[in-house]
DNA sequence: TGAGCCTCCTGACAATTGTCACGACGCACC
DNA sequence: GGTGCGTCGTGACAATTGTCAGGAGGCTCA
């Protein structure tokens, strides 16, 4: 068996991508075999070049992180994945490890850490972001519906009712009761509110 | 004069700070000397250390890199600034080379350039992401007046008009007056979309 | 089989939001 | 001095939004 990890690095940013490229190359024991910049591109790219680890972001156009990672367990089950992001969505940590992710980790640790959690997932460790792991319990599951979040997710931009009613093919009163029901979960006062909240929840 | 170019960086995000750190010391005539986590902290690490460029981010809790930009060309004209961000926000190249910026980069761009550009700051050059300096032209100054804008931003969590007017000590009606007014000049149809749309052009 | 929940709809009501017209003051500019 | 603009306020009106009650069918689970 060969002492280097090959990895898979995802990151829509190129700059960040490239620079974390950098970061864990400095690692004798780290390879980097593949970078790509969509959630889409993640599966091919690993079947291509079969790394041992694959460091996800989670916001990524066409694919998230999570969806990417779901996929890549199926694939690829060999591939330990550690996802990255970039601040405290608590639902995602639970989504990530639910799609079969390794490792999550924020941008706000150190840099020095993320060698060694890519280590520890390699070696079939589970590296959770202590806090984080906190507000996940503490955000728990998404108390929403089904229906809701969609509504909630086709209000994101400010949309009226009328239009979210059409977008859904849904009659408006009945777009309004959801919107009230998951405006009474979010404990929001508001539409906009409740987007908020459930957004920063990861709960859309 | 030494051949090395002296860098002080700026993110709040420690893991990219990191990272980019990794990327630009590799480069041999570069030099990191300091690294900060928020905008208030740049001033006093740039008397501290001296460098010649300093790459910062917008995005920073307590100051932005806009105000940390401002801030730094009066303590220490001669550091150059380099501004990155997340995505193309419009507005923020303008204000930022208002500021005196001397290049403006987003993390879109390939991490090799980043080095080139850090150079060419230090030469004395503009960079400017071309792509994003038509985007720029194209939204322009903001049609806003002050007190809309501050209604505005005040709104940004989805705040009711009765909670807007107490926190800028005006009538519900002024405040009205003002969202509808700023409504009608980003072309919304809404305030969460005005808002929304502001935002997106850095007018906020 | 019944209880509980989600979904979908209707209709009605109150609260909030967006628009408009109006008047007032201060300021800059010509 | 007049014009234009931003600011602040009022009052009134229409549109949108949020809430509630009620009824229907579907599903799961005990």
């Amino acid at each position: 068996m060969s002492a280097t990890i090959r990895l898979l690095l995802a990151d829509d940013q190129a700059l960040v991508r490239g620079a974390l490229s950098a970061l864990l190359g400095l690692e004798p024991d780290l390879e980097v075999v593949a970078e790509v910049g969509a959630g889409d591109e993640v599966v091919p790219a690993a079947l291509e070049h079969r790394p041992d680890v694959a460091v996800l972001d989670v916001e990524m156009p066409r694919m998230d992180g999570i969806a990417a990672t779901a996929a890549l367990r199926i694939a690829l089950p060999s591939t330990r994945v550690l996802v990255v992001t970039t601040f405290g969505r608590p639902g995602y940590l639970r989504r990530a490890m639910q799609a079969g992710a390794s490792g999550f980790v924020v941008k706000d640790t150190p840099a020095a850490q993320l060698a060694d959690a890519v280590r520890r997932v390699h070696a079939g460790l589970r590296v959770v972001d202590p806090t984080l792991a906190a507000d996940s319990l503490a955000a728990g599951e998404s108390p929403l519906s089904r229906r809701e979040a969609e509504v909630l997710r086709a209000s994101r931009g400010g949309a009226p009712v009328a239009a979210v009613a059409r977008q859904l093919h849904l009659s408006e009163g009945t777009v309004r009761n959801h919107l009230s029901g998951a405006i009474g979960k979010t404990l929001a006062a508001n539409r906009t509110e409740a987007v908020r909240i459930a957004d920063d929840n990861g709960w859309l």
